[in-house]
DNA sequence: CTAGTTGCTCTAGCAGCTAGAGGTTCAAGG
DNA sequence: CCTTGAACCTCTAGCTGCTAGAGCAACTAG
């Protein structure tokens, strides 16, 4: 049995940050010591290091809490779980394409300072102007 | 001159987050009629323009407070606003780094998923399982 | 002039934690 | 066995960047 810091520990997750998981529902409430201190098993550190893996993936906590009432009945049907994998692959590509073109605008920034004053850098005035922006954004 | 409303259906900016730009300081107090409504002129639709650019781009509101800050003092060198554009496209590279192994990893879950139930479907395996990531990130 | 939209201020809420106060319990060393 | 200090407890408040709502005042079009 593990205390709550070294739980934290095995798995990476700050220990108020356990706590907060289990406060909103993600963890169920754990066992006890005589003197009131959170006691956690193997199944809790297995629970807590699928929600780790899934948050440092970009899950966000509502599609984990998913995924684990899918876990805790796998009798139904894998769909839901594809599904909501399907979903964050098209936000992450999504994601990756708008990174993309901020990347090449701040290149483009950086290319132009012409290292004297502001007066003569373009950073602040490529920000500015809407017109010379690659980027994928609608004005207005 | 331009009420709020107008002002906002010209940038692109929601009305309450224009007051919220002037309450933590980006966007100075503007004038009002004489029954206290917001008017605003030329140089706040720029500025709000500039703003809602850079958010646009992913820069937080702390960047942009920097930003404004050099552009309102154009005689400084340019050196502080290439430092910030250089930092935020090293960030921006990160995050495409992470994003593109994400990427791959849930193309692999969806791959994987069997279409059958879920003792059969690996989504939630390999989420739970970190021998399974192929992503940079650390165990533990 | 009136109706309907837009504006005002203020407070509270969202995600997903993080930090602090003020106190208790546990584990290690002597 | 006792002490010390780290780790734990609960509770509340704060963070970013807004968004939503209440309850009311002002502006604009017909």
């Amino acid at each position: 049995m593990l205390s709550i810091g070294k739980l934290g520990r095995a798995v990476g997750v700050k220990v108020p940050t356990i706590r907060y998981y289990e406060q909103i529902g993600l963890l169920p409430p754990p066992e006890r010591t005589a003197g009131n201190q959170r006691l956690y098993g193997e199944k809790t550190l297995e629970r807590l290091g699928f929600i780790r893996h899934a948050r440092d993936l970009g899950f966000p906590l509502d599609a984990i809490r998913e995924f684990l009432r899918l876990a805790d009945d796998p009798d139904r049907s894998c769909a839901a779980a594809d599904e909501i994998a399907r979903r964050q692959l098209a936000a992450v590509n999504d994601r990756i394409a708008r990174l993309s073109s901020l990347r090449d605008e701040l290149q483009r920034m950086v290319a132009q300072c012409a290292h004297g004053t502001i007066a003569d850098c373009r950073v602040i005035e490529v920000l500015g102007d809407h017109a010379h922006c690659a980027a994928d954004h609608e004005p207005g």
